[in-house]
DNA sequence: CTAGTGATTCCCT
DNA sequence: GGGAATCACTAGC
């Protein structure tokens, strides 16, 4: 028998504290996703931490911009951008307000709208490769710089929710290098997992892009 | 499975 | 001007 996730949305206070706090804690949480279309879950399990003011791989590193300013304001609500000039990822500020940390949500899987979410996401020959990459999760919950800033400690049938879930074991969480980030920013091991889960997305390191002739 | 590369646009320097 | 918190596709093992 096992237990229903806790269908309670999390309060802001669970996202008040240190990003690295944070980031563990939100594997087997549950985020929703509402639109017209209908309604997407995702079990979240893969993030990463990213902590404003002394990471080399934040985008709040070098400062308050028209991009990042979600980041900068108060945490539970969502930053979102626009990467590689086709996708969109999303984030889950974080921390004190200011601090601009927020944690990357990279992979999840999809337990309720699995139909939706291969309408938008037609390239994906399993249900477990629907949301396995943090563009891929944005695209299959039909998120873009629209919903920057929205909250997420908000009541179900909202834009966005994040639900209590069912918090992981701390046996089962893994942690390692961050992917996909240039420079120094890579060496911090602040990307954190479900041990063993198969829609975790596949570890990349950064590969630098040579300039077109 | 791994490695390499083109796609495509926004944003900061 | 040129890099970017990526994906999809291909070749080859």
């Amino acid at each position: 028998m096992i237990a229903a996730p806790d269908r309670t949305p999390l309060p802001r206070e669970f996202f008040d504290r240190p990003v690295l706090d944070v980031a563990p804690d939100l594997l087997g949480r549950i985020l929703v996703r509402t639109t017209p279309d209908g309604l997407i879950a995702l079990r979240l399990t893969e993030v990463e931490a990213y902590d404003g003011p002394n990471d080399p791989g934040s985008h709040a590193y070098r400062g308050r911009t028209a991009r990042n300013d979600v980041m900068f304001g108060p945490p539970g609500h969502v930053y979102v951008y626009f990467t590689y000039g086709m996708w969109h990822c999303m984030n889950l500020v974080c921390g004190p307000e200011g601090r601009a940390s927020a944690v990357l949500l990279r992979a999840g899987e999809i337990t309720e709208g699995v139909e939706l979410a291969r309408k938008r996401r037609l390239s994906a020959r399993y249900d477990k490769e629907l949301a396995k990459g943090p563009a891929r999760l944005a695209t299959a919950l039909g998120v873009d710089r629209a919903l920057d800033g929205t909250d997420a400690c908000a009541p179900e049938g909202s834009p966005l929710t994040l639900l209590t879930g069912i918090p992981v074991r701390p046996d089962q969480v893994r942690n390692g290098p961050r992917t996909g980030v240039a420079g120094d920013g890579g060496v911090h091991p602040w990307r954190f997992w479900i041990a063993d889960d198969p829609t975790v997305s596949p570890y990349r390191a950064h590969t630098p892009r040579r300039r077109r002739t």
